[in-house]
DNA sequence: ATGTTAAGTCGTATATTTACGACATAGTTA
DNA sequence: TAACTATGTCGTAAATATACGACTTAACAT
């Protein structure tokens, strides 16, 4: 990289990026519907139900709590992980948004000069 | 790494994982939007229109392109890109689905014996 | 107090991503 | 044919991500 160039992007596809970044995993996905299916909030659980170390599991949710997407609540000796889900609200928003732009429109057909 | 363990997670965990992935870049991301804003389909003037050398945003088109989010037609010296609108709607699905999970239900409440 | 246990930190090895210059290739034009 | 130009390929350097064992810390129990 020699140094990342990601600061000469607008803040909306550095944002979408950030947060894209952050479902770029199996493992994080599948925390986040882990999260999501359980109706408690659930601690190192989590490690026990994914197929990789207490450590990488770990890591993976501070990734996921440094873009505040789960929060973890310290009670006494377990903590609790959750959703946010009044985040995950807007973000659901920007990737609609993002994906409605993309998908209406300009769709390349014959009048536009090229073979697609 | 040591080595990937991708295989571990479902199939639509690893599916939303790539996606999200090739989404994971501000360059990309820019690169879709343009693609989308553009009528025409644009070929190597999107090197042009980003802040990064011709070769980098060649390695994004790539990345796009090994997808199928996006595909290239060569049209004598020049190369035209253009969405693949039907794909980007079945991914855009997919996230509407991953979200709607994630926001729906299981919101954490005092009930269920945390702080949150 | 001492041991146990859950959570978090550190160091490290390897893989992958990002970025770009230099070179190769293939149409186009003079 | 020869110069030109748009694409694409290769090699490489540095950054970042992934994975995990070993160690530390803090609450709880005995």
């Amino acid at each position: 990289m020699t140094y990342a160039k990601t600061a000469a992007f607008t803040a909306d596809q550095q944002q979408l990026a950030r947060v894209a970044k952050a479902l770029a995993h199996p493992a994080r996905v599948a925390i986040i519907q882990l999260l999501a299916r359980e109706h408690t909030c659930i601690s190192g659980d989590i490690s026990a139900e994914l197929p990789l170390s207490r450590t990488t599991v770990f890591q993976h949710l501070q990734e996921l709590k440094a873009l505040d997407l789960i929060r973890g609540e310290i009670d006494g000796l377990t903590v609790c992980y959750c959703l946010n889900t009044e985040l995950l609200l807007q973000v659901q928003q920007q990737f609609t948004a993002f994906f409605s732009a993309a998908t209406t429109g300009a769709a390349c057909g014959p009048d536009d000069g090229c073979a697609c």
